[in-house]
Parts: C-alpha cells; structure tokens; sequence
DNA sequence: GTATATTGTGAATAGTGAATCACAATTCAA
DNA sequence: TTGAATTGTGATTCACTATTCACAATATAC
C-alpha cells in the first residue's frame, strides 16, 4: 500500500521521533534506517528525501534534545525570580527529561562514540554550550543578587550543575541496585547549594 | 610473515591494548577485528584463539580501565590518612585517569550504546559499582572522623564526587572552547567541599 | 626426540545496512 | 486542466565486517 504523500516538514518530525523511539527501546545499535521507515509507514530509500543520510537524523534527534533542554530553562524562568530556586527547579527539571527520555544518554554518546571526524562534535558541543551558558546566566544573576558566591566561576557551577545530573540518571539507566535518582537529587542539592551559598547566608542551626 | 606463537595470557594484553588504541585515535566507530588483529600482528581470525568475539574484548577493555581505577584508589590510600584529603587526591588522579586516557569515555559509553541485552550492562554495573563502593568508603570515614556531614548518604556525595569529574571530561574531549578539565576541578572542589564538611568546621574568614 | 596441545593462516561465508537511481504516483500552482 | 515539483517505490549496488573452519606451523610436556 503506497504511503500518503506528505511534505517534508512533517516527515522529518516523524522521523526524527520514530529515530528517538527506536533508540528508547533497543538502543543505538538497533537505530537502523529500516526501522525508522517501517515506524513511518514509508520505504526506505523515501528516507533520503527528508534526510540527506542517517547521521542527520541523529543530528535532528540531538536537536529536539537541546529544545527540549531550552525549553525547561524558559520554564522555570517562568516559575520562579529567585535564582536558587530557578536553579533547584531546573535541576528536577532536567533529571526529568534525562530519565524519561531514554534516548537521551544514547543520543549524547552516539555523537561521541562515531566522532571520527571532529566535525560531527560541533553539533554536540553547540547543544551542550548553550544551555551551560543558560544555567551560567542564572548563577550569574544569583551572585549578583547576593545569593550566591562571587568567586565561584559561573561555568564552573554550570558543569557542576549538569554532573548532578548525569552520572545519576547512567546509574538510573544501568539499573543500579537500588539507586532512585530523585532521591540521590535530594540528597544532593542541599550539599551543592551550600556550596554555592555565601558563607554568612548558611543558615545555622538548622540541625537539630 | 608468520606471528611468532605467543601464550594466550600475553595475546590478551595486547590485543586488548590495541583495542583500547585504536578507540582512543578513532573512535569507536573504527574498531574493527582486522584492525586489532593488525595492529598486534596476527591475522584477525587468530584472535578468537584468545577472545570469544568483539564484546569479550570490549569486556577486556573496560576491565583494564577498572583496575586502574581501582588502583587510584589504593594509591590515595597510602598517600594520605585524612579522608578529605584522600578525597581530593583520588579526584585529581581520576580526572588525570579520564582524560589522559582518551579511550575511556568512548568504552564507557560503548556498553551503554551497545546494551541491546540488559546483561551486558552487568560489566558496567559492576566496574562503576566497585568504584562507587571505594569512595563511599572514604566518605564514611570521614563521616566517622567528623570531617564530613553525617546526613549526607555516602553513595550520594560518591556520586556527587564521579559528577564533578565525568561532565569535565567530556567537555574536554569535545574541545570546548577555552575549557581546562584542571580549572574546573580546582575551582569545583571548594564548591563541593564545603557543601561536604561540618558547619562547624566550615572555616570562618579565609575570605579577603 | 616425539607426541600433543596450542597458536597462526588463508579462504570462504554470510549477514548487514546504508545509499543510489530510474521510474511511478500524487500534490499543487497557474 | 495541465504541467512541473514533490514524494513514494522497488530493485540494486556497494562496502564493510564478524565469524568459522580445515589445515599448517610451532611451542611444550614427557
């Protein structure tokens, strides 16, 4: 049965999405361009009318990650002014998205693993640049504020930022014994806060 | 030219440091049997004298990197009896490990990718495991000690601690611009230790 | 020194999966 | 309605790679 012709914008949704599914179920090694067409109801070699071959698809699946991403930071702009508490919000936030998109830790490594060529990491460092200048903006705006330390580099709270996150949802995703990565946020964020926190705000006594 | 017949204890090695080689320049991407089997001076059907197929080398790979790993661990061990400090220096040690090591990521992200079947993620489990395991322990020694926050979960601030390490690393291997792994952690590790340490021992006036 | 186990070789197999292309169908504009 | 652009199809090509196997050479034990 001959699939309805559709234009191109929509099928490269669809398949950007199919191509994140298939990643999610099997992982990136059962990422084939076969599969991708079977879920979109079209022949592969119809594929290539919408993608100019497999890596860029991945390339369109990295991209919806990091709106995704973005688009968590205009969230919690939205929720909160405080920049403690923008910065608390988007780190439940962005476990969220880490852990309930499979595909998520697969697509990052992949644009690591077939980086043969250093070309293909510009897309990836590209993602992950700007939204550690969109977590950096909100420290920035913290220390300014008062709230947060001044001499603490904001980048460096910003890769610190995502190392909450990342290693914890990998263990999440190994299926660790045991290890619930919401609760490892719990525990977490209080101590990386009173890291970042001027000394003379750590409240005192609040134990016991 | 034909091989000079070598114990399948040496072909091991080699064979398993050739792999880890040719990841390291090319990637995963370009790791192949007849590229090992070249590069270590046998022809690529000889290898499966030695090792049951690619992912048994793999496995051999990740166990290399595991033991090195571990001997960071017994090495901060002999050099330090402060657990803070033993923190600091495993750290060091580690970030030196990961990035000086340009093969480790892409096997660590490898038996992520490849996890198709759930048990080949046991290997993983269990070198990331192990790892979490020995600097729990120095958490907890601290904790007994006093230098460290008895509320605080010793896998949390353990996973906390590979946070501060693995985000760096990548970061660096992607040639982010201007990133030094080194900085970072120079400028992560007062961060993180003073959301570790007792209020009470939280020095007063270092500032200025 | 001889037998046996171990290791290396070359060729063949076999499956895979991406990409190309000529052609057909269908949408859309004019 | 007509014609051009767009999209879908099927077949094919192409390169690549892991793996197996019968056989040869070499180390090792006795």
């Amino acid at each position: 049965m001959r699939a309805t012709k559709t234009n191109t914008d929509l099928r490269q949704e669809q398949i950007a999405e199919a191509a994140m599914e298939m990643i999610a179920s099997g992982g990136l090694s059962s990422l084939s361009m076969a599969g991708i067409a079977e879920r979109v109801g079209i022949v592969p070699s119809a594929l290539y009318r919408h993608y100019r071959g497999k890596e860029a698809v991945l390339d369109a699946v990295l991209n919806l990650l990091r709106s995704r991403m973005l688009a968590n930071v205009e969230a919690v702009r939205g929720e909160a002014t405080d920049a403690l508490e923008r910065l608390r919000l988007l780190l439940i936030r962005h476990l969220t998205l880490v852990v309930e998109t499979p595909a998520f830790l697969h697509v990052i490594f992949a644009h690591f693993a077939q980086a043969d060529h250093q070309e293909r990491w510009s897309a990836l460092r590209d993602t992950m640049g700007s939204y550690l200048q969109e977590v950096a903006l909100i420290v920035e705006q913290g220390q300014q504020e008062g709230d947060i330390r001044s001499d603490i580099p904001s980048r460096t709270a910003a890769v610190m930022f995502i190392g909450l996150v990342l290693p914890a949802a990998m263990l999440h995703r190994l299926s660790m014994d045991g290890f619930d990565p919401k609760s490892h946020l719990t525990a977490a964020w209080p101590v990386f806060l009173q890291g970042l926190v001027q000394r003379s705000e750590a409240p005192l006594g609040d134990e016991t």
